[in-house]
DNA sequence: CCAACTATATTAATTAAATTAACTAATTAT
DNA sequence: ATAATTAGTTAATTTAATTAATATAGTTGG
């Protein structure tokens, strides 16, 4: 059933309008919204009203005037409601009690030990869960939902997890067990996709449109987000870019295919071509190891990050080519060897880039850190909370 | 300036509904289009009203009764407006006259000979449009506009060509010059983001959320649809789908990278590969002929073919996990040879996606077959008419 | 053939929410 | 102190959907 005309529509676009405007710009007066938003007045104030009454936003101490009187100031209410955050990884899960703000109060992290079954899974993420809430002295009705960031191929309508491979787990009914055992709202996302959501919130991009976010870590994944609202796709699949054939003829992947971005860039992949190049194969190193050399100035090491960085460009730039997005923010594990990989990445963009207005496109590393996923957990919810509005027509 | 929540939003959010429900679903009656887009009576009834009013729909003889008073159907008032369309190629510029509902009434095609400058294409689409204008009794204020469908990189803002590559031209200020000629609505498009629309418009998909047109022929673009929108990325040259590097240590390709897609299947490097091949690389072959010799039976040429099939489902399998559309329809010169291709295209395809998901994705050759791109230029225009809202929050 | 029923469509009254215009509030500049 | 300026609210108006009632035009069953 598709979107109406409604009276309901009209007041909550201008609701996700000013509640974002507010999100963005606060603090901000109600005249300066109706002014930017070109919404009137009358309309600014009885949603704002709404909004205070909702405690999603608040006054606060009145702003500066230049002949007239002053304006009250608008925020938004961060510590008013909080929003649990799990990254469930291949290696462990993290859980983070979060306001409104991205500012995390309570982590927790377990190790996920291997051979795991659905109900063991399940049972960590419960117990990481407790913990928060058992850490925490908010009140848990402040509480508005728990938002999962998966690893694996997700559905986000009954909230389960279809193919989780590196468990080699299948149909983990995530959202239903987490509802019936804490009867709050469960928002089931893949991780990249999350990721990408938490980015456009959290990450300071102000009014990006459209912006790719590409976690590159055991796996590489990607989500795309346009107009402040995730794409997913016909299955809600989409944003699979560790398996983009990009050398038709190289090396075979765990998928099977030939020449997966993965196998060149993942870290386990870059750990391997380390092991190669210094004929040590039988050692295994970890993709951490071969920062870490680099980093003592290694130049071996150095090579293999930097052609990492030429293949990852490549990549990038058949997306750049396809999406032609405003943004490409990079997170993940690699990452972590940002010094190495990025100036080979930026070249090859720039070398391989068909037209100047794709050379527009900005390819950055995440501010968020290690938290990026998280965060993007946490922003599954504040979705809800700030834009209601599904999609229209 | 965003789309606020006012009256107007409402109601053409509803009109749209309507409007698409009657395009998709004539002959239907006003109480049938309540029912299925769960508006109410009185507001299908106003709007109706309004529609018929403005001649975009019509009434016809009463419809079927089960027990009570006939329905009146409804239907797009086809013969009530005009728009020509123009498939703008580096060989020849091709025109239509089609009515509401795609029909052809009227065709003109002009080559174009090389070297050309601005003032020459130019000259050649006004002649095109003259020639339709001069051969139909159709009044002239029943047609709403003119659609160009142009190759290369177009800005949709300003409607000016900024590259055409083969013509080797820059800067052509095509909406500009005809909306002054003309003095009537001009929309300019890239030729694959405009096949891709006339696909999803007229190609008879129904409710196709997501949808990827590919055009195969000198070049190899992609146009992407969601929700019956085409999707243009941040500097609206989203769709450069030739260039994705597939084989990066491939042969050489005019753009200086190595392993474009374009390298293996552009109906000219098709015909290098047949001509390498057979070892009469002196006569120059095309794609035509291969196709040809491939009809008749001839083994080598059939591989070659079957090669490019190859190639194309490695290409198309990197879209279908990146986008995950819910179809993608392949058309362009090279997809005549549709009989050769398509079987290795659709065979890769399915070794090579992940998921059971992603073997969803329907992949067809257009059913509009060389009128998809005209038909794409003619639906520029057809969306203004019956979508009128831009986009939301 | 007529009464009872059913489905379609319109009209009238009501309601939601934006907009316009007028007004109050608070402050700075003269 | 007064005028000018900006912020914000209140009251009246307008748009367009919704609800309820009614008219329209049939079909069906006795």
């Amino acid at each position: 059933m598709q979107q109406r005309g409604t009276f309901q529509l009209m007041k909550s676009v201008n609701r996700s309008i000013i509640l974002n405007k507010i999100r963005t710009s606060e603090p901000i007066s109600r005249a300066q919204i109706a002014k930017e938003t070109s919404l009137t007045p009358p309309t600014v104030s009885t949603i704002v009203k709404e909004l205070i009454e909702q405690r999603l936003v608040r006054e606060s101490t009145l702003g500066h005037s230049s002949g007239g009187r002053k304006p009250t100031m608008l925020h938004i209410n961060h510590s008013s409601f909080y929003v649990i955050g799990i990254d469930a990884g291949p290696e462990t899960i993290k859980g983070v009690l979060s306001d409104l703000s991205g500012e995390i109060l309570q982590r927790t992290v377990s190790p996920i030990n291997k051979p795991i079954t659905n109900e063991r899974f399940l049972s960590i993420l419960k117990e990481n869960i407790y913990t928060i809430l058992k850490s925490t002295e908010i009140s848990h009705d402040q509480i508005i939902g728990i938002g999962i960031a998966m690893h694996g191929v997700v559905d986000i309508e009954t909230g389960t997890s279809l193919v989780a491979p590196i468990l080699n787990l299948r149909n983990i009914p995530i959202k239903d067990v987490l509802e019936e055992e804490f009867n709050i709202t469960i928002k089931v996302e893949n991780d990249a996709r999350a990721m990408a959501l938490g980015e456009s919130w959290f990450g300071g991009h102000g009014e990006a449109e459209s912006m790719v976010a590409v976690n590159i870590g055991r796996g590489v994944g990607a989500g795309v987000v346009m107009n402040g609202k995730l794409y997913h796709g016909a299955q809600g699949i989409a944003g699979e870019f560790g398996h983009m054939t990009i050398d038709m003829n190289g090396t075979i992947c765990d998928c099977g295919n030939r020449g997966c971005l993965q196998t060149f860039v993942s870290g386990a992949a870059i750990a391997e071509r380390a092991g190669k190049q210094i004929n040590q194969s039988k050692v295994a190193l970890t993709g951490k190891e071969v920062f870490e050399y680099a980093q003592k100035g290694n130049p071996l090491y150095m090579d293999v990050l930097h052609e990492t960085g030429k293949v990852i460009g490549i990549g990038l730039t058949n997306l750049i080519h396809l999406l032609n997005p405003q943004k490409i923010v990079l997170g993940g594990g690699v990452m972590k060897s940002e010094e190495f990989i990025m100036p080979a990445i930026l070249e090859t963009i720039q070398q391989r880039v068909l037209t100047t207005e794709a050379r527009k496109t900005e390819v950055i590393v995440t501010h968020l850190g290690e938290d990026a996923t998280l965060l993007g957990a946490v922003s599954l919810l504040l979705v809800e909370l700030f834009n209601p509005i599904k999609e229209i027509g």
